[in-house]
RNA sequence: GGGCGCUUAGCUCAGCGGGAGAGCACCUGCCUUACAAGCAGGGGGUCAGUGGUUCAAAUCCACUAGCGCCCA
């Protein structure tokens, strides 16, 4: 005899420990080519190797898990392959952050040492957010884990570099860019977040040459004067018409400068005329590159003030434009400070203010990308969920711009070219040159800048798979099959992957991208550290249990919605993995009776010939003999199968809501408060053996394919009790539920007329209990209750089952009858056309049923007077379905009688 | 300025053409031998507003307001 005593409230911590150790030991997780069949893959987005988990992490690797989970109880060759980015900025401020605590600056240790350390820093720290996956129970095969500066990976980064550049799709050209003066490098346009500030729009005077006429121009940054070249007016715009052509004298530096005529000008804003300073503003420089004009640059890498800014030389960027203003003022030539709002970029990584600077950078042509990116979506080899996302990814396609893809930071993919010294010469190649292909030179100096580091994870699909080998997994899980991600790396990852793959391999990267939502907390708002807002998942592990958060994160996961995560619903969620737990408790003790017994009358059985018709304690319900089923069976049975197709076809449709709830709703409902209920008086009787044995197969099986269906839901607890019931029934075919079959919906199992059934039984039930409730009546204490109805198969329906409402609503005496009249004193309801006569013996107040009557009455007549105005309309007759109006007609009816019963009632109390 | 999304019970959210739903919170009664992290019952909503399409609109369309996000 097996003796199960699980405790009474289900604790995650120690199951979840143990069995992730034991799927890693098992290898579950470790992909299989296996050829003829196809594969099923996910490559990770790769978390930064400076984080740690976050709830936006959370939810990625919980959909992803999700779904890889299923495909892998399918039997799919299925591969999640997982990995790390080495993230340049943000590793490289860390260790800054570091340094500083010792008072050094990188350049105080020098780039070679910097890079050791950094990798040090790396081995040591970077670990961490692939343990926290772990503990979220993300079944990655970790033989494959990757990171973008492995030796392998670098030479794809070079093999790709050299090729593009060769292939005159990289180039280096003086630009401008968006300059972070503090982690002292260019960022690309999209690594800007811009921000509305409250800012000044100053008008200021530029005299014209030998007059005292002047043009007054506005500009929200008035230390930018200093680099102006020009001032450009709209060139239909007839206030300035005669000056375009003159010279005007630049305040404070009195340098000449023309007035041009573009169309860029917007004759609305400001003044109508605008300062030029092509070396600080990316529309400046435009306009500089149509009128030729000079790009005097003012500022140092640092943000300060450059030599050209004259007497300003050496001050900060800010306190310059204090002292331009001061002296403009007192030269009478700042005409008006208005205040304006205006967007500010920011740097994406560490916050500061970013400056248009003018500087020397690589950059990768995207307009030969384009058309086939573009072409690959709108033929749909790839498909975004929610399909909106298509139209943000075409936007960004058609609007796109060159890559700057040089940052002049230290951690990264150092950029593979060497200039000569004595030549000029710039040689790209992917092994470091000994000599100088041009003058044979050996003094060479390699490109001190990296590579952006999404120029790397560009190539993530398929570096990590071996690219630029010809591996296996290479050949067998390319393309993959999906992609989870966010929608605000859209165009920083998701583009750009789809570029790189057709381009390197001649083939999309993978056939669907699912774009999740962000994370925010429970009043909508980012989740920052600044704002102390930040729910920390693996906090919420430690007080919830892991699989508490996974369900809350797919249950919250509608599509095209953000997630506002609050405490409360995760406690909700954590209640449910208990009410699961208790489920399977009351299963399981009843099972370990029910194995000695079976054992012990095996022989009886099989010498009755009985045990051929119920079959062993098997785990498929549909061995079962139909005629051996009673209706809660039938029932149960229907909605498990019903499910089934419906969870699977969520999955599959990427709404992980709907499949959350479709088994939290089961479980709960259906399962635990209607079917185990009505299979107690089954296992607790000893008389019927069959009766038990049948009861307690339903139950374990139903059990079973549920946990199956929950399992990539909720990895730790279904299998922990996975593995005893399985121990129990003896029927293991699996070791672990990780690899064991997922649930196939058995259609034929589906019996419409066992769930109206059934339904009915519950209306009842419901009824029943409702008028004891409302009346004061303990829902435990013993009644009679009489039904009437002249419909045969109802009565046919309620006489079969009586039993389980006698059990569920605690009624002692059921009478059920066709031509029932209200005894004295009752309690009356209508539900379906029975009534439900309970007779009261003066116990209770009539005063108390006349109120409950008189409301149920009113509510009735509501619904009725609906129908009917509905049905009195000729065009709904005339023009909707048959079945609509069927189904309206057999409405009012059913309102109307109801009417009359409760009326009749009324009357007689 | 351009684009996208959201507005449903006190809160968090489903539903997205034919009887307004769930969880939490609230109220009432229950320690009924799986579970008080529970059971049974109950109250609570002109589905943001206006107009349109339709026999029928929370659901489709347009506009308005508020909130949020993205891009310039």
């Amino acid at each position: 005899m097996i003796q199960e005593t699980l405790p009474k409230v289900y604790n995650p911590h120690e199951v979840e420990a143990k069995w992730y150790k034991y799927w890693e030991e098992n290898n579950y997780f470790r992909a299989k080519i296996e050829r003829g069949k196809r594969p099923f893959t996910i490559v990770i987005p790769p978390p930064n190797i400076t984080g740690s988990l976050h709830m936006g992490h959370a939810l990625n690797n919980t959909l992803q898990d999700i779904v890889i989970r299923k495909h892998r109880m399918q039997g799919d060759p299925t591969l999640w392959l997982p990995g790390t980015d080495h993230a340049g900025i943000a590793t490289q401020n860390v260790v800054e952050r570091q340094l500083a605590q010792e008072g050094l600056t990188r350049q105080d240790i020098g780039r070679q040492e910097f890079i050791i350390r950094t990798w040090k820093w790396k081995e040591q720290y970077g670990n961490r957010i692939i343990d926290q996956l772990k503990r979220l129970g993300a079944s990655c095969d970790w033989s494959r884990e990757r990171f973008t500066m492995d030796e392998s990976y670098s030479k794809a980064v070079r093999r790709d570099f050299v090729q593009l550049y060769h292939e005159g799709l990289i180039y280096r050209d003086k630009y401008i860019v968006n300059w972070c003066p503090r982690c002292f490098t260019a960022l690309a346009d999209i690594e800007v977040e811009y921000k509305e500030q409250e800012g000044n729009l100053y008008y200021v005077k530029y005299m014209v040459k030998d007059s005292n006429d002047y043009i007054t121009v506005a500009t929200t940054r008035p230390e930018t004067i200093l680099g102006d070249t020009a001032v450009a007016v709209h060139p239909e715009d007839a206030r300035y018409k005669d000056y375009v052509g003159q010279t005007v004298i630049l305040p404070i530096l009195g340098r000449e400068i023309p007035v041009i005529a573009d169309d860029y000008v917007s004759p609305e804003f400001g003044t109508g005329a605008l300062k030029v300073t092509p070396a600080h503003d990316p529309h400046d420089f435009e306009i500089g590159q149509r009128h030729d004009l000079e790009r005097v640059s003012v500022f140092t890498p640092e943000g300060r003030m450059n030599k050209e800014a004259g007497p300003y030389n050496g001050m900060d960027r800010y306190e310059a434009r204090k002292a331009i203003i001061k002296d403009l003022e007192e030269r009478g030539l700042l005409v008006k400070v208005e205040p304006m709002t205006h967007s500010v970029g920011h740097c994406y990584r560490c916050d500061t203010t970013t400056e248009p600077y003018l500087s020397t950078q690589w950059f990768m042509l995207m307009q030969p990308f384009v058309g086939p990116a573009i072409k690959a979506v709108e033929e749909g080899l790839i498909s975004f969920t929610p399909a909106q996302w298509t139209k943000t990814y075409f936007d960004w396609m058609y609007n796109i711009r060159d890559w700057c893809i040089s940052r002049q930071i230290w951690w990264g993919h150092q950029i593979p070219a060497w200039y000569c010294k004595d030549c000029d010469e710039i040689i790209v190649a992917e092994e470091v040159p000994s000599r100088c292909t041009k003058c044979d030179s050996t003094n060479l100096e390699q490109e001190s800048d990296v590579l952006d580091t999404w120029f790397s994870s560009a190539l993530w699909p398929f570096a990590t798979l071996g690219w630029p080998e010809e591996t296996d997994d290479l050949k067998y899980f390319y393309p993959t099959s999906l992609l989870v991600t966010s929608h605000d790396i859209i165009f920083f990852w998701v583009a750009r992957m789809i570029m790189m793959g057709l381009h390197f391999m001649h083939d999309i990267p993978f056939s669907d991208v699912y774009i999740h939502a962000l994370v925010r907390d429970e009043f909508g708002r980012k989740m920052s550290k600044s704002r102390g807002n930040v729910i920390d998942p693996l906090d919420i592990i430690e007080e919830f249990g892991t699989d508490a958060l996974r369900f809350t994160l797919s249950s919250m996961a509608t599509p095209g919605r953000d997630i506002f995560l609050s405490r409360e619903r995760i406690e909700g969620y954590r209640n449910f993995a208990n009410k699961l737990w208790n489920a399977s408790r009351f299963v399981l003790m009843n099972l370990s009776d029910f194995t000695e017994n079976l054992a012990a009358d095996l022989t009886k059985l099989e010498a009755s010939g009985e045990l051929g018709k119920l079959g062993k304690l098997t785990r498929e319900a549909d061995e079962f003999t139909r005629a051996d089923l009673e209706l809660a069976d039938r029932w149960i049975l229907s909605r498990l199968n019903r499910i089934t197709m419906q969870v699977d076809d969520a999955i599959e449709a990427r709404n992980f809501a709907e499949a959350s709830r479709l088994i939290y709703d089961f479980l709960w409902s259906d399962f635990a408060d209607w079917y185990i209920e009505l299979a107690k008086p089954r296992l607790y009787q000893k008389e019927d053996l069959r009766t038990r044995l049948l009861a307690q197969s339903l139950l374990v099986n139903v059990l079973d394919h549920t946990l199956r269906l929950l399992h990539p839901f909720m990895p730790f607890i279904t299998e922990e009790i996975w593995q005893r019931i399985t121990t129990i029934s003896g029927s293991m075919i699996r070791e672990s539920i990780v690899v064991a079959p997922w649930p196939k919906a058995n259609t034929a199992m589906i019996d419409a007329a066992a769930e109206s059934d059934m339904g009915l039984i519950q209306s009842v039930t419901s009824s029943i209990r409702s008028i004891k409730s409302v009346l004061g009546i303990a829902l435990t204490r013993p009644v009679k209750v009489l039904l009437n109805t002249p419909d045969e198969n109802k009565r046919d329906v309620l006489n079969r089952d009586s039993s389980y409402i006698k059990e569920l609503a605690w009624v002692e005496n059921l009478v059920i009858g066709a031509n029932i009249t209200k005894p004295e004193h009752s309690a009356v309801d209508v539900e379906q056309g029975i009534e439900i006569f309970m007779p009261l013996e003066g116990l209770v107040d009539i005063e108390e049923e006349r109120r409950r009557l008189e409301k149920e009455l009113a509510k009735t007549e509501a619904d009725a007077e609906k129908s009917r105005r509905k049905l009195a309309n000729p065009q709904f007759l005339e023009k909707a379905a048959p079945q609509v109006v069927d189904k309206e007609k057999a409405k009012l009816a059913e309102f109307d009688d109801k009417i009359a019963k409760l009326k009749r009632q009324l009357e007689s109390l």
